[in-house]
RNA sequence: GGGUAGGUAGCAGAGCGGUCAAAUGCAUCAGACUGUAAAUCUGACGCCCUACGGGCUACGGGGGUUCGAAUCCCUCCCUACCCA
């Protein structure tokens, strides 16, 4: 199949929609690699909860990552002690694309972290200040009111638009007060290798298919050793309180591990979140289409084989 | 057959004469999102309406007391446990 050199493939949608799959078969297609828009697979060693695709046998002793034949990348690059966000994501992202059209071949974005996604897309660039361990474990001692009133008065501004019950976004708010003064505007600007000319299929099941895909999904994990994952991951030196960041099965597997739940409670606890998940993301992409983005819904991955690429 | 504890919104579970369409949690639905985004946060949630207000139906069924009941009394039905 011909296509404009320039062109970026998008495949987004929930959790359990079937991404990797469709991915992976269009990359055949396509002849192209797929970059993982994937706040947790960045991660070594958080395979099955993550839902990482198999790693064809053959490269396993290889850097690269390959499955399904084909080469995917910014999955396994992180040391999951270490942070790894948004920021890091964009400017590998861009260098991987910028890589693989190098090579003459076709990316493909694959993944469920829309945030990220659309941050690529829309070349949207943020406050260039870095994280201040220090400065959050101070602010979050702090209530949201007590956080929300420092901003008011650092900031009135960003302080009018944010929202106030949110300590994540207050702390970070005052985080980039304290370096630069004020929470400077978004700004974005055209994109450099992510292109405004994307085709973003969003893989989008009816949702009784999704709940039951989720469910059973979960069930092969269990099955798969995803537990013992987790507290092989506790073992290598990753406390309870950074596997419980990461959520989902990290959490409730984690959660299970400490005693703090019973695995009765784990699993339907665990069951639900991954749903409100799915709902999350959902509810991202359609915001996204209302802001004005051309999105393609696919109900089945076979429809794929209808749309022109 | 006797006794005791109960029957409350989709579920669990408070309330025990008025301020109760009824706390809270879960589920469900919708939304937000400026470097933690699988995170974090918000709202709706009996029904109807010209919805910051109003109407209707509700706390197992029926009856009663009262100005007024989910809350008190009678009765019936059901559930759990205990004694026979």
């Amino acid at each position: 199949m011909e296509l404009p050199p320039h062109k970026l493939i998008v495949i987004a949608g929930p959790t359990a929609s079937g991404k990797s799959d469709l991915a992976i078969e269009l990359a055949h297609r396509l002849d192209g690699e797929i970059i993982s828009a994937d706040s947790r697979q960045v991660y070594s060693g958080m395979d099955i909860g993550t839902g990482k695709v198999l790693r064809d046998s053959e490269s396993v002793a290889d850097d690269e990552y390959i499955s399904g034949g084909i080469r995917h990348h910014l999955i396994d690059i992180a040391d999951p002690n270490e942070a790894y966000n948004i920021s890091d994501f964009l400017r590998d992202a861009n260098r991987v694309i910028t890589d693989i059209r190098a090579r003459g071949k076709q990316p493909l974005i694959c993944g469920g972290t829309h945030f990220w996604i659309q941050a690529l897309l829309e070349g949207t660039s943020f406050p260039a200040v870095p994280p201040d361990p220090v400065l959050r474990d101070h602010l979050s001692t702090k209530t949201a009111d007590e956080l929300y009133t420092l901003l008011e008065a650092q900031d009135p501004t960003r302080a009018a638009t944010i929202d106030q019950k949110n300590p994540i976004r207050l702390i970070r708010a005052l985080e980039i007060v304290a370096a630069l003064g004020t929470v400077p505007s978004v700004t974005q600007h055209e994109p450099s290798t992510a292109e405004n000319h994307s085709t973003i299929l969003v893989l989008n099941p009816p949702k009784d298919v999704l709940r039951e895909r989720i469910r059973i999904r979960l069930l092969n994990r269990f099955a798969s050793g995803m537990i013992e994952e987790v507290e092989g991951l506790h073992g290598q030196g990753i406390d309870w309180e950074r596997l419980e960041s990461f959520g989902l099965e990290y959490r409730f597997i984690a959660q299970l591990l400490q005693s703090s739940i019973d695995q009765e409670t784990m699993r339907i606890e665990l069951e639900h979140a991954i749903w409100h998940y799915a709902r999350r993301q959902l509810s991202w992409l359609r915001r996204w289409e209302r802001q004005g983005t051309t999105l393609t819904w696919i109900s089945d991955p076979k429809e794929t084989m209808s749309i022109p690429l």
